[in-house]
Order: structure tokens, then sequence, then C-alpha cells
DNA sequence: TTCCCTTTTGACCAATCTGGTCAATTGTAT
DNA sequence: ATACAATTGACCAGATTGGTCAAAAGGGAA
């Protein structure tokens, strides 16, 4: 089913997955309408299933699609030899704010379908869904160097306050972007302020 | 308009407002539909239309109601008195967890308001927000005693760091009771963990 | 040109739904 | 019986739904 589909012309995908995402993101799987996907994207109805066979099948595999477009383009520029958690979590979460920037369609379209709750496609989400986290977000907090930690703070809680705080930060960082006309923004003022609360916490918490 | 609505059954105008934001909160303003809320309700068609004239006044008119709502029973209930910010952050982050609980529909409602995009109300949503933040949020960072906070210590990124921390770890909270069932739940054990956190915090930044 | 195969079209389907109206019915109090 | 408010739901005209399929268009080889 798929494999045809990427035969075609490199703009032509990207108009119908563009087209079909922004549709989904907008008005979720059961109210979004393949006419208004057909038409956006510019090609005939009878095209659309003739690659997806059904609305279905075209979402299920949007979302396989653009989780795989994330997750390789997160593993690839994430350095896995941080050695400090701390400095993880900050460089995971402005990967993540510098992504959502540059691919706000996929976000959108990946955050609606984790809302999602139709009984049509809502099963095999949560399975695509669960793999992704198990996968992905144990491998943050794996072999923290414990010996860094000042005695009498709880590890645990500490590193869940950096996580909460840098969090919290990048998501005032996007709201503060999303306001102002964005453009060019490379996010250098944000990391150096970010680092601020590390060294914040750091102080508090590391030997 | 609205004056007439409230001579109805209590019962009455409270099956139209759940149908209502239920329909609202689940598909947007542009996708809901009349029909549905009026069979949902029980109500005939013209019923609703005779209370409010149009789809846009009755979506307005139920806007302003719970954000009224809320705002009664937030302030109700919360001391103000308190003079620990950090506390007093707490307080706020505890009730907001307690009352998404007791009226998730309500704030399912309000938070599909907030990210509303139809054209055809989002001039006047923006500006009841607006009127909401400005007024409520404020006051939260009101009179801090400085006195309390270590030298060297930047007092405005401290409270922020308590702010996305309690952020933090309410929106965990939430998460973990909506898995499990929820019911009775009086968050007695969340209040005690999160004034471990607070514990953590004051030891890093009070004196 | 002719042949053959793939790609692409869009009219068509039957069903459902849209926000809103309004003449008619029902309920209630005098 | 009268008056008035509350309530109904059939009706409107047009749009939209996911999906199909015979036909047209495109393109390379003979």
């Amino acid at each position: 089913m798929a494999s045809r589909f990427f035969n075609l012309d490199e703009e032509k995908q990207l108009r119908i997955l563009n087209a079909a995402i922004y549709e989904f993101a907008q008005k979720g799987y059961d109210q979004a309408s393949t006419n208004e996907i057909v038409k956006s994207a510019g090609i005939s109805k009878g095209l659309l299933f003739h690659y997806f066979k059904s609305k279905k099948d075209l979402y299920l595999f949007l979302h396989q699609h653009f989780v795989e477009v994330l997750k390789t383009e997160f593993f690839s520029e994430l350095q896995f030899d941080e050695p400090d958690v701390f400095v993880r979590i900050k460089n995971i979460m402005m990967m993540k704010s510098q992504m959502m920037k540059k691919h706000p369609e996929i976000f959108n379209f990946l955050m609606s379908a984790y809302m999602e709750s139709s009984s049509e496609v809502k099963h095999e989400l949560d399975h695509n869904h669960h793999a992704l986290m198990h996968s992905s977000y144990a491998k943050i907090f794996e072999d923290i160097d414990q010996s860094k930690f000042r005695e009498g703070v709880d590890m645990n809680r500490a590193v869940q306050i950096v996580f909460w705080v840098l969090e919290g930060f990048s998501k005032q960082v996007m709201e503060k972007t999303e306001l102002l006309g964005q453009s060019d923004n490379d996010f250098t003022d944000e990391f150096a302020e970010a680092d601020v609360y590390i060294e914040i916490l750091k102080k508090s918490f590391y030997k």
C-alpha cells in the first residue's frame, strides 16, 4: 500500500501528507473529511483511495510514518554520551523545542492523535504510543552518576524536579516565540537562560 | 436572553448546559452540532433557539457562565492570607487538581475554548480570557516575603521553579488518577507528597 | 501510429446532517 | 373560556459524508 505511495513525486507526496495531517489534527479522526484533504492537496478523490484503501488506513499510516520521522531526527541529533543527567534533560527539552518549532504541524498531528478517542482507531494508536514511550523515555534516566549528589538529597525527586522545571521552561519558551513572529530564531538566548536554571539546581542538589 | 433561561427547571437547565459543553468540548465550535445538543439534552430544537438566539450566542454564554462558575468556586475556597509563596502556589495547584477532578467536563470545555480557532468566536473568547488571566493570576505573586530567601538566590527564578515543579507535580497527579478508577479520592496522599517537594525547595532557597 | 500498462480523474451514490424557522400544540393560571 | 408562555418537530435548501468505478490521460516501446 504505502510502498506505492513513495514512488510518487516527492512534492506531491508532501502535499498529500501535509493536507492530511492538517485536517486530522484540526478535526480529529471522525470529523476529518477526506474530501477536504484531497481538495487542499490538489488531487482527485480516487487517487487518495488508490494509495490508501480507506480513511482508517490513511490515518494509521500517517501516525506510524510521522512517529518514525520524529524519532529518527531526534535520535540522530542527540548526543547520548552526555554524562550529566541535568544537562541530558536540558538537551532533550531544548531539542523538543527546536523540533516543535521546525515541525509544528507534525507535533499538532501527533498531539491530537494522542488525545484521539474515536473507537475506530484508538486501540491501534495506544499500542503505537506505548511502544514509543517505553523505548525512548526510559533511557533519559539511565546511568545517573550518583556520586555527584550531595548527601541527604533524594536523588529521584531531584531529577524529577529538574525535569519539571525544564519542561515548564521550554513550554514558556514555546509560548513566547509563538506570540512574537517566529522565523529565524535559533534559541541561543533560551539555551543560556536554561543554563541559569540548571546552575541554580546544581547548586541545590550537587556536592 | 439568558435571564429567561434561568427560570427553567434547574434539572432541565443542567441537562442543556451539560449536553452543550460536552458537544462543544468534543468537536469545537464549528463542528459542534446543535442537533446533537438538543438530542442529548432531551429537548426540542425550537426550545434551544428560543433561549439562545443562535449557536454563537449559546457558545459565548456557556463560556462566560462557566468561567464565572469556576472563578467563584475558586476564590471562595482559597485562603488568601497564606503568607508563604511556596505554600500559596501549592494551595492553588492542589485546588486546581481538586476542581479538575470535580468538574472535568467544565475544564474540558474551557480548555477547548482556549484552543478554539474558529473565526466566528475567537475574538470574543480571547477578550474574556485575557480579562480572567489578568485579574486572577497576578495576585499569586503578590506580596512575597523577601526576607525568607537566602542571600544570593534569585528570588524570581526561585519562585518560577517552585511554580513549574508544582505544575508538573499536579499534572502527574491528574494523569495517575485518570488511569486508576477515580471516585472517592480526596488527595490526602498527594498533599503530603507535594509537601515533600516544597520542603526540598525551601531547603534550597530559604535561609 | 498502435499497443499496453499505470496513473489519475471526477461524476456519482445514497445517506446523513447543517443552523435555523414557524405554525401549531400543550400547559398553566386566571 | 381566555390569554399568554412554554414547547414541539416537521420542514427548509443546501452541503457533506466515505467510497466506487468507468473512462480518460500519460508515457514508453514497437
